[in-house]
DNA sequence: CGTATATATGAGTATTGAATCATTTAGTTG
DNA sequence: CAACTAAATGATTCAATACTCATATATACG
């Protein structure tokens, strides 16, 4: 594996690897919605809600779309609520073991 | 979904955004290996190596089994595997729309 | 054109995290 | 126990980045 294809699956992770980020996503599960709805819904500053999307965007996990005075986001790849999913199913797998709960349907 | 929650995700994501450990994890995707080894196949040092570990651990990724002097790493949670090949899938349909080629089997 | 509104962005700060060096800890062997 | 080896860790440095504040840009409207 190259050290360039390394890096670009590194920053995908780390993309998402911001609990903001992931409310912004979250958010933007629903559809597609304007840069000032998010800030009220998320309760971040403006300026930190517009980068977070600038940086989703550049990722090429957002796209956007300009109407008159607001801008719309929307997910571009659906693909990354899969990945989530899966991130929720390590992790509660991974705390049933801690609490000594057998985890599947083999419990 | 709770803050707790969320951080938890982003936390895991974070781990795996760093090219390093990914290394690491792809060099283990064939088994159990101890620091030594991995120290001479990724060509970093060994404090950093350790460090990595011991980040992977930490998040679940990784087990441990130590060996008299040596310490073996194991996956713990191969589910990794998965997540990255989702990355890989994404960004290949990226890099294949940005450079105009249809990617999928509607091509 | 002037004002108002929505978003983006430059600058600055603070925090986080990766890497390194030196040392410590743990285990082995003579 | 002394000498050696493997791995972990404290301290430090450096770079990346999240956040904020103020301002710039872009669009709409009177």
């Amino acid at each position: 594996m190259s050290a360039d294809a390394l890096e670009m699956i590194a920053e995908r992770f780390r993309v998402l690897g911001e609990p903001n980020r992931l409310r912004l996503l979250i958010a933007l599960e629903q559809g597609e919605q304007s840069v000032g709805k998010l800030v009220k819904t998320t309760g971040l500053s403006q300026a930190n809600v517009s980068r977070h999307l600038g940086a989703l965007v550049q990722s090429g996990i957002l796209a956007r779309r300009k109407a008159g005075l607001q801008v719309f986001y929307r997910v571009a790849d659906p693909g990354i609520f899969e990945m989530c999913d899966h991130v929720c199913g390590s992790l509660s797998k991974r705390l049933s073991a801690r609490a000594g709960v057998m985890p599947g349907p083999d419990a």
